[in-house]
DNA sequence: CTGTTAGCGCTTTCAT
DNA sequence: ATGAAAGCGCTAACAG
């Protein structure tokens, strides 16, 4: 391997010169410029990055850290992440956790050993508390409400529009409510879980708790989900449905079952995939391209840190 | 940043025993491995890895290129990687190359650079001679077929694959058979056209080439697609689709038009994607999540070149 | 404009 | 069992 000195050695120049006309700064004469241009040429030289980073204390990568890697949401969002990084020229490190709070331990681990230069966590299972204790060592992003908390986030107030959704299928006359979610914790659900009993408390409705429906996070949950619903003796007349894949799935099983969507059941999508508009599906588009793009640029704001909230839009369609 | 210098001026020892206990190395007294322990947990020590990578010119980090981030088949095979490297203890690191030869050669330059050790190259625009002249910084493995060439591979063998799918729609009766493709250059793609084209040539067909519909990739393309189909006098009267997503959406708009499948079309998907069972559609399945574990795998294999061919198999469910 | 040199933080030989 | 010291390849301050 071929290193900086032999590429001097060769142009019959010094270290520095080389690495100033590898770095393009100014002040080198247009000889040694070519002599140097021309060692590099014929040695096929390449930079050790690694030499780089441990000089420079960077490393221009970005980790991510998310729980699945096959599902559209996060597909979506790791895409608008994907973008933004080519584009400020990051590149991307990532970590599918599973919700293993282990995993994350590395990842964080990863940022604190400067490996990472910053590190976006799009689903999180740990504590609040470990996450603010790494801050230190690098901007950390997270894709949920962190307003109280000492980190960045592009976020969506889940609370806030659960509600709306909830009151819209309220004002078409619905009582039964019910809706599914891929897991009960995490700030998001909880989010979710808080405005689902205001809600009810709000027009004195009992709590249920089969009316939550978890695991439902890909399409095929749906079958699942759909036999619990199918045993119960009074179902919900309507489902606020927290992934446009398991909607699709529902009101697939529907169609098969004769059961008539919007009638016999209500569904309401999030995040307006691709699917959903195939299906004509009423949903909440979420703007996940967006937040990706968004979670990158607030990884690159080293000391301050930035909230913000992003907004969703309901594509009323035929399941409501 | 407190440094493995810091740490044996503190323990009273030399970096050397420093670096031997923080490595697990035999030949440490108790005591001062004690007193190094006593001395990274009071400063809060962390190894700085570029260091390490500098030493050691390996970095645990394996480059993945991939033309799309948000696609069901890439997110699969997605998966099976990262598996694998997870047990390997190898992180990834992701570039989304959108087809573009330019975006191919700032990988294939991180491999030569040492920011990577290997290269798992999903699906590839530039040439191959571009790839092989990189072989010589590291393994490099792709998911197409390889043989002929000095990289590794785990592959389908698309020509059989789409000969015996032609071949299974010629014996149900059909004359006239068309099929959709994300794009017609690339291995893959090549393959399945010159499959096409000698399935013809044996049953004395015509080769038509507006039966060969491109850029079928996403959900969201059956529409064109079929408005193209739908303007044909002629058109197929069964549909090879490389994605089940397309299938699947190519289903749909039949559903909605009253056009009965598999009478008056019959569809054929690849992947076996989850869409496919819902839909129940006829596809064929693709191991894709093995086909990622055994990428990362043979990227584990410095000197020598693997190729491994993996099984298809069809699924007939209600579309033909 | 240019070369020398001092690190960046770590691992590992070598001598003790 | 241990420490001194020699780098890994690069950048940038400094002195010319």
């Amino acid at each position: 391997m071929v290193n900086i000195r032999d590429l001097a050695k060769m142009a019959g120049v010094g270290t520095s010169t080389v690495s100033r006309v590898l770095n393009d700064h100014p002040y080198v004469s247009e000889k040694s410029r070519e002599a140097v241009l021309k060692a590099i040429k014929s040695t096929n030289y390449q930079k050790n990055i690694n030499a780089i980073h441990l000089k420079m204390g960077k490393t221009f990568l970005i980790g991510v850290a998310l729980p699945f890697l096959n599902h559209p949401y996060f597909g979506k969002l790791l895409e608008g992440i994907s973008v933004e990084a080519e584009r400020n020229n990051y590149k991307l490190v990532l970590f599918q956790t599973n919700y293993k709070v282990q995993r994350e331990t590395e990842v964080l681990e990863m940022l604190k050993a400067k490996q990472i230069d910053a590190l976006i966590i799009c689903s999180k299972e740990c504590e609040w508390e470990m996450i603010e204790s790494y801050r230190v060592y690098g901007p950390i992003v997270l894709c949920e409400d962190t307003r109280n908390r000492n980190v960045s986030s592009v976020f969506i107030d889940h609370y806030e529009n659960f509600l709306t959704a909830l009151e819209y299928l309220y004002e078409k006359g619905h009582q039964r409510i019910g809706y599914c979610v891929g897991r009960r914790t995490g700030t998001n659900s909880e989010m979710r879980e808080a405005a689902y009993r205001n809600f009810l408390k709000k027009h004195n409705q009992p709590f249920f708790d089969p009316y939550i429906f978890e695991g439902c996070l890909y399409l095929e949950d749906a079958k699942r989900m759909m036999e619990k619903f199918l045993k119960m003796k009074n179902p919900p007349t309507a489902l606020l449905v927290t992934s446009d894949q398991v909607a699709a799935g529902i009101l697939n099983i529907c169609n098969h079952l004769q059961l008539s969507v919007p009638d016999d059941l209500a569904i309401v999508g999030f995040d307006n995939q691709p699917i959903a508009e195939i299906m004509s599906l009423t949903t909440f588009e979420m703007p996940l391209f967006e937040i990706g793009r968004k979670l990158f640029l607030y990884t690159q704001e080293k000391d301050k840190v930035f909230y913000e909230e992003m907004e969703v839009k309901l594509i009323e369609r035929n399941t409501v």
